[in-house]
DNA sequence: CTCGATTGTCTAGCAGTGCTAGACTCCTCT
DNA sequence: AGAGGAGTCTAGCACTGCTAGACAATCGAG
């Protein structure tokens, strides 16, 4: 049984592999450069290997998706960790969601803005995707003010930074006065 | 120079048939099946036809983008002028604009989601999308509050309603609380 | 240790995409 | 009436995501 077990972890590790690579090539040259072709070729396989680890380019968009959702809970839970006031954890976990998608622009789009085959906000939503929805409650939740959904308030907060975020990154916004944006949107949305 | 005139007068003409084929294909079944093949048998001209009026299917996005932003602006202006109340009116603007990207959803994505060459906040921007913008500070520039500056706000405002827009429309939002969403919006960032 | 079966991988190809070169037809003006 | 030019089309390029079927490497049984 052992060769098998063997056969698995290799089947695992090229799963990795091929993961990596589209999220290297994404940010590289962004997604359209992303094409099965171009793919195969970095991870020095064939087109249909590929096929064989997903159903289709959809799916790898949906684990790169899930890869970068942990990644970005993972950084809003550092930023918010390192504040003590209410108000200045809100600041800087906005702060820290923006930089992400400035930073990890496919990344981001692989999570928000693209067609990774993925459940949002049902019962069968990917674990990673709640929790990363989670981290932001956690922070959020607690400045939501008196008689307010927690959840509502995130689903706003988060749906202002993302606002934020793909406007500025494609150009609708000029970037010069994002310190402000974010500064405004902290001081009238929380309630402390 | 008459038969001349005729002749871009039917240019004219047929232009205006190809941007509005060309969304009236993207609202139906969405802008993926808008190929440069379908769109040239739906005009009853071949494909070649397309590149005499357009640099390539960019640009048509584009012309559908700028039809659409006049559009926006004059169902902005139109829901604020039906209210007296500066909060009553950034609601209504809120909700036309909510309104508008759900119910032409392609022709939202051509002015704010895709690609369609245009330039954005800068001096080259095309005049319907400075006006949009325009249509939204008019409401929102009264309710920036004191020493905040009514651009920076309008930014912002609409960024919130962008991002609302987007997430709903892709399925990572609820729907069925998205009046409690602009209620808790409007509430919290408008000053009067 | 050999041999059949299975698993894994590849080559080649399909139907579709945006876009364009070059042939051809029709209309206008002299 | 005929030359010139504008307008349109057919055919094709290089690319896309995806898949069928041929082939080779590997495994377990005798």
């Amino acid at each position: 049984m052992s060769v098998h077990e063997r056969k698995q972890r290799e089947q695992a590790e090229r799963e990795r592999l091929i993961v990596a690579t589209a999220r290297e090539l994404a940010e590289q040259q962004g997604w359209d450069a992303v094409t099965t072709r171009r793919l195969a070729e970095r991870i020095e396989y064939s087109q249909p290997v590929l096929y064989s680890h997903f159903r289709g380019k959809r799916e790898i968009i949906g684990a790169v998706a899930l890869d970068g959702a942990a990644e970005l809970a993972a950084a809003a839970r550092s930023a918010a960790s390192a504040e003590d006031d209410p108000r200045a954890r809100v600041t800087a976990l906005s702060r820290a969601y923006l930089d992400f998608a400035e930073q990890h622009p496919a990344v981001y789009d692989a999570i928000f803005q693209l067609d990774g085959g993925l459940a949002f906000a049902q019962d069968d939503t990917p674990e990673p995707l709640k929790d990363a929805f989670a981290a932001l409650m956690e922070t959020l939740g607690e400045v939501a003010g008196e008689g307010v959904d927690p959840g509502l308030f995130t689903e706003l907060f988060w749906a202002s930074l993302h606002g934020i975020a793909t406007l500025t990154r494609a150009g609708r916004l000029p970037r010069e006065f994002a310190e402000q944006r974010v500064d405004l949107l902290v001081e009238r949305l929380v309630v402390v």
